[in-house]
RNA sequence: GGUUCCUUGGCCGAGUGGCUAGGCACCGGUCUGCAAAACCGUCUACGGCGGUUCGAAUCCGCCAGGAACCUCCA
């Protein structure tokens, strides 16, 4: 595979030639929602920046087997009386059955994922589905001898880990550092030592989501799933694991310890993490409640919101913005956003009705290349896309009349912008339904455009601007070019 | 308190030693019957103070401000 794909490694803290493990295929794991609560703008940088590595590890010719897990069960709540979980919670509220809670929430997810262009992962496994792998998964660790039981519960033994591995490699932290800094958390006592995290948590009789295991009846731990979930599915040994920065410490840190310990090797070659989208500065988020769902995004129902903003809108917001820089929300950030994505659109648009000459005034070559080369970069869409900006403006230029283009270059330019803005952008226009309904309607208004025209021709003003007023009242944007006109209802 | 990171023009956001992205907004011009759109142009920044260097937004130090993680979090 002939390319100079770079990343950035969390684990050695620079960026690293992409070499996979296996010559032509590729695991990739990232960590998924939990879901007992609607996905909000957080939720889409990862979705989105590992949706762009997919497509571009596809397009660079790999077969991708991407997964994303489900988390249903198993994260416990620091302010919870009894341990209990997110999703157990959540489901007494509302009198329903977790999985109600689950199945619900999980199609709402979905639905928002596919209005982002977000692809499908290959699996899409539920933590809740793999108890199994996951008390397997503990037998390993325990026998290894880096678990210990306590009162049902098991706990991982970070300090024997450490004298053999090196807990807090990914996360930059030393175990001395973390004695002094752990919370106090439910079930302290039973732990060895403050900073032992749980891989099996024995059930109070009031918790509602357990299941049976050689020492309680329970519920895996915190960090489980993930290393359970990613080497069934990916191997012992798999090329990349994501998610939000917020993950790394624990979320991450425990998962390699886990892995290590289990497999006595390292599961996972490179760690990519994606930073945070910011509000007033602050880190967006459930806890602190100062969260915009995406659905209120494409709504506008929002009070911070100005006007509703639409999901290609928002996924274009994302990647202007390399994915390892915070991004802060403004609605004066995202009607900017929402032009430039107009403008890249429209000339993407364009670009289809142009007609090629013998030669061309404007410089086309090497567009494809310094785009594939801001991709190679770590992943830097912004640059890719001020390229593409770029080709537009020539593009404009051309559809004017004050520059040509020849059969070739034209060619090439279709295609570097179908590759770029649909394949691995994902970006696309708004869906629009291809009926006769539709067909009709456009010739409609086509028509009205001709009535105006022959007014225009005879110099009946009065009659071409009612036109142009009456159809830009009813939303319609009309745009009059050297001699043709574009239009479109906003 | 500990660890890590950030600070770019009106706003957003790239850029890791010289060639000073891109988008949005503003202003001026071209085009247009008038607009809109499009095109051209103007404005041209790197938190502060030192240091290294022929040369620093980019490297080093200090200071100021902010953030993330240390608890579930994307």
């Amino acid at each position: 595979m002939e390319h100079k794909l770079n990343i950035y490694n969390t684990l050695s803290r620079k960026k690293e030639l992409f070499v996979p493990i296996h010559e032509k295929n590729v695991g990739m794991y990232v960590c998924g929602p939990t879901v007992y609560g609607d996905a909000h703008l957080g939720h889409a940088r990862p979705a989105i920046t590992f949706d762009l590595l997919f497509r571009y590890l596809k397009h660079l010719g790999y077969k991708v087997r991407y997964v994303r897990n489900i988390t249903d069960v198993g994260h416990l709540e620091n302010d919870a009386d009894s341990g209990e979980d997110k999703i157990a919670k959540k489901a007494r509220l509302e009198q329903l059955e977790p999985m109600e809670v689950v199945q619900y929430y999980l199609n709402r997810y979905q639905k928002t994922m596919e209005e982002l262009n977000v692809l499908p992962p290959s699996i899409e496994p539920h933590a809740s589905g793999h108890i199994i792998e996951q008390i397997e998964f503990v037998k390993k660790i325990k026998d290894a001898g880096f678990a210990y039981e306590s009162k049902g519960s098991v706990y991982f033994d970070v300090e024997k880990y450490n004298k053999e591995h090196n807990y807090g490699k990914l996360s930059g932290r030393n175990i001395d550092d973390l004695l002094e800094t752990t919370r106090e958390l439910d079930g302290q006592e039973e732990k060895r030592k403050s900073f032992d995290f749980a891989l099996w948590k024995k059930a109070s009789s009031e918790h509602i989501m357990k299941w049976p295991s050689p020492w309680s009846e329970g519920f895996p731990g915190w960090h489980l799933e993930c290393s359970a979930m990613g080497t069934k599915y990916l191997g012992e040994e798999f090329d990349i694991h994501g998610g939000g920065m917020d993950l790394v410490f624990p979320h991450h840190e425990c998962e390699i310890a886990q892995s290590t310990a289990a497999l006595g090797k390292e599961t996972v070659k490179y760690w990519m993490h994606n930073n945070m989208i910011t509000i007033n500065g602050q880190k967006m988020g459930k806890s602190l409640g100062n969260f915009i769902t995406l659905d209120e995004f494409f709504e506008g129902t929002h009070s911070s919101l100005e006007k509703a903003y639409s999901p290609m809108t928002i996924r274009f917001f994302v990647l202007q913005a390399q994915y390892r820089s915070t991004v802060d929300f403004s609605n004066e950030a995202l009607q900017a956003s929402e032009k430039g994505l107009q403008r890249l659109l429209e000339g993407y648009e364009r670009l289809q009705k142009l007609t090629a000459s013998a030669s061309s005034t404007v410089d086309v070559k090497g567009l494809r290349e310094r785009c594939e080369k801001a991709m190679q970069d770590d992943l830097n869409s912004p640059i890719a896309i001020s390229h593409l900006f770029d080709a537009v403006t020539s593009i404009n230029t051309i559809s004017a009349g004050s520059a040509t283009i020849n059969e070739e270059d034209l060619l090439e330019l279709k295609e570097v912008f179908s590759l770029f803005i649909e394949d691995i952008l994902g970006l696309q226009a708004e869906l629009e339904t291809q009926n006769s309904t539709n067909d009709a309607y456009k010739s409609a208004i086509d028509l009205l455009l001709q009535i105006r025209q022959d007014a225009k021709t005879n110099k009946d003003w009065a009659t071409s601007d009612k036109i142009r007023n009456e159809l830009a009242a009813l939303g319609f944007e009309i745009k009059d070019g050297k001699d043709n006109v574009e239009w479109n209802l906003k």
